[in-house]
DNA sequence: CAAAAACAGTCATAATCAATCATAAAAAGC
DNA sequence: GCTTTTTATGATTGATTATGACTGTTTTTG
């Protein structure tokens, strides 16, 4: 029985039961308690799990926000690495921006830092930050259905009050001649400004950004610092332009 | 049986009938005596329920975050009855404030008015209109933990800059000379705000406000309409100076 | 007021935990 | 080829946590 195997069991086995004890685990998987213990510890790590005392538990946050097809496992650690890797590196006293979106949230579940000041759009993003009792402002205006995201005038004019160490936004289109981009308007708009009122732009896009155009332009690539997982493509001609960090999966 | 899967059932237990008993636990999830009162006495130090003598009821505020679908319980149809009558006051092209806090959340599942315009404080829900599909603006500035309303100065002149047909507030205190009043300074100026900003105020309070007064006032007694349930206090004094509506149970 | 039930607190036991070590298989280096 | 390094695993240790039984006290009920 490989690791990815047993991994991938105890994912599978979260998705269905939302539970799962360590004993039931060491029969099924018919390894040592010391290796499930191990398996738990780094599945906790990568945020694709929470444990508790016999067993552990699914981190229900993603999971809930994302649409059926993007759900899965695939995807979601992906997501979760990434928004580890951005999490990492937001350290103390600072005074961020993040943008709303499922990438970006996954990202709250990580911080650690202490005394951190955090604006967003995101109305989920928000409520996350209160549970965690982190210091978060809301931009104000039209909340947008599907996303849940606030947009509009006066959310534009809120954000231009502010100035951040580091922003981070998600996008849904990466490419070398168009730059970042994301279909609707009012949320470009929205990202350009955080762009410019932040000394530090990261930009967070898994696999399947890449090579992407939709309608409205946020920035060209040499604005922002990428986030993303690991992949096969060739980047060399993204890295002459920026800077490109990597997430291990 | 894992802490954690006892701890669930029990909170589940709590969504259906508002009340749960230490024999019937103990039954239920086969366990001593001792573990459901240290169970009991956990969920309780994390605020998700309350001890009373032979079991556990639920708080109040976990309550109204879990009404928006739950019906069974008595003390929820109380306040299912207070916020149905207030979203029967919401009539089409209105453009209302909804208050952040537990009883207006109640509202919205209950609001049938076809275009209509909501500006809110509550986090919650301002989430739970997008999922409506109802048209809603979000003030901006600070997000207060306990509660998840948006507070501060930035809100307050967000605030100020609409205007409303009616605004549904809720309080923590109603009485004859001190008017109505709530703990929080920040919430009181914005309930303040929303009274003048609105040509109709109404005020939900359920009858366990009555004859309370907190730290900070909102208003004169004289400043709002006041939705209520129905009870066997003699209001006579109050409704010589406002009117009073009362929710049938 | 008295009996019964529920209570808080303490204790011993059992299960689970983190941490370390030794072994064996796989990968890398020479 | 063989050795060295890396990785994965299971066993072992003592510490931590969870549990049920037991004590005497408080609350509820008839």
């Amino acid at each position: 029985m490989l690791t990815e195997e047993r991994h991938s069991f105890i994912l599978n086995q979260l998705k269905e039961n939302h539970i799962v004890k360590s004993q039931a685990l060491m029969n099924e998987l018919q390894c040592s308690e010391s290796t499930i213990r191990r398996d738990l510890s780094e599945l906790e790590s990568k945020g694709l799990l929470t444990r508790i005392h016999g067993g552990a538990r699914s981190t229900y946050q993603l999971e809930e926000e994302l649409s059926v097809s993007e759900k899965s496992s695939k995807n979601i650690q992906e997501k979760q690495a990434i928004a580890k890797l951005a999490a990492s590196l937001v350290k103390e006293n600072d005074v961020i921006y993040i943008d709303a979106g499922t990438t970006t949230l996954a990202m709250i579940n990580f911080l650690t830092a202490k005394n951190i000041t955090v604006v967003t759009n995101g109305v989920a993003h928000a409520s996350l930050l209160a549970d965690k009792e982190i210091q978060a402002f809301l931009l104000g205006g039209r909340v947008k259905y599907s996303t849940k995201a606030v947009i509009g005038t006066d959310s534009l004019r809120d954000l231009k009050s502010y100035q951040f160490n580091k922003a981070f936004l998600g996008t849904n289109g990466i490419h070398l001649e168009y730059g970042y981009t994301t279909p609707d308007p009012d949320e470009a708009a929205l990202k350009k400004t955080a762009i410019t009122q932040s000394a530090m732009a990261y930009m967070l896009a898994d696999d399947s950004k890449w090579e992407k155009v939709t309608f409205s332009k946020v920035g060209d690539i040499e604005e922002a610092t990428i986030i993303t997982n690991r992949t096969d493509r060739s980047l060399t001609n993204y890295q002459e332009k920026t800077t490109i960090l990597e997430a291990e999966q």
